[in-house]
DNA sequence: AACAGTTGTTGACCGCAGGTCGACAAACGG
DNA sequence: CCGTTTGTCGACCTGCGGTCAACAACTGTT
């Protein structure tokens, strides 16, 4: 009689199966998927799959964190360069980013709100990024950190429209961005004379 | 025998309806709240809010929509006022309107990416208004296209670090937030000289 | 070769959600 | 008083996220 089925081992499966998520998750969102169709799309059951993540949550986030990791280090600022050009490359590496996962960075700005974890851990990488420019131009004043921080929502915001158009270089993308966060932290009275 | 139920007209009912979903929305997300919690809190069954609206996300859109014209209208400009002043009067106007409704603000921008039809109507407005600011400053690069689109999302994230912190008057937002457009179309270099 | 122990794997099941349908009952005209 | 209209409801269907007891594939021992 035939095998019932092929018997893998703990890590082998659970790579797999991140693997799959990451592929699926970037073409679909989240609660497009369900997690019958991802246990059927990995020819296994979903109790299975149940037995690897607590949740279906958790195996968004997991197959999230697993691509995420890479772009947060590569976005992680050199402690020895200054302050503007460790912001300018961050936002080189970040527009790089999007540029190659166009698809994936629209799905995951998409299923942010809905899923209440994602949109914390989004909430925590801006309030720690707002932070970090912050400390790094010497700036404190209300006006700054509402600057900033609505900042980063204006380079999504320029990012989204620029993969809807696609009629800028990214190096324009980049000089815009940075151009207008000095901008407008000059209008708000919050930069240092330098 | 006492009466089985009270008997409304058409009419009736359905504004009733609308109201108290206006009153449940601005208090719970979109998937907080099930049809049959809210026929139960409307005193009625599930399948008669059913023959009213063809779907949980029509009547959220419905629901939505009869709130979001007044706003709406409000921001439409004065054709007769000069872009700028009515720029202005139109952010005077939002901000004053997300100080009212600070909860339901928040819920909205969170049930936004979770339903498409809301991402698609704000979308659509984002859209629209950005035309209406590039024509009204006469502007028409791509750069003054994305840095207005982007500065949309500034605004929403100004505000909700505005209502987050609330240690700035709502005129201080207001000139931040203008100031800002100013200075970012001024450096991409978009705006005519004036 | 047989057997026991471990563990990867499954089919059947639960509760609840959005959505549908046929039957009933309140109002109104004659 | 009855027939028609239509506002209303309880029961039901499907599909979801999530659980559980039982089974089957591999491993080591004798």
């Amino acid at each position: 009689m035939a095998r019932a089925y092929k018997r893998l081992g703990n890590d082998e499966r659970r790579s797999r199966l991140l693997d799959l998520g990451q592929a699926l998750f970037t073409q679909h969102t989240f609660d497009e998927l369900s997690m019958a169709r991802i246990a059927r799309e990995a020819g296994i059951s979903k109790a299975l799959l149940y037995l690897y993540f607590p949740s279906k949550r958790a195996y968004f986030l997991e197959t999230l964190a697993s691509g995420a990791d890479e772009l947060r280090a590569a976005i992680e600022p050199d402690p020895d360069a200054e302050p503007v050009e460790a912001l300018t490359s961050a936002v080189d590496v970040y527009l790089e980013w999007i540029d190659e996962h166009a698809e994936s960075y629209r799905k995951l700005l998409q299923s942010a709100a809905a899923i209440p974890e994602v949109r914390e851990v989004i909430e925590a990488v801006r309030a720690d990024t707002t932070q970090r420019i912050l400390d790094g131009l010497g700036a404190t004043s209300p006006q700054a950190r509402a600057t900033t921080s609505g900042w980063l929502w204006f380079v999504d915001g320029v990012c989204l429209d620029w993969l809807d158009h696609r009629d800028m270089t990214r190096d324009e993308v980049r000089d815009l961005v940075l151009g207008t966060l000095m901008m407008s932290l000059g209008a708000a009275g919050a930069l240092p004379a330098e």
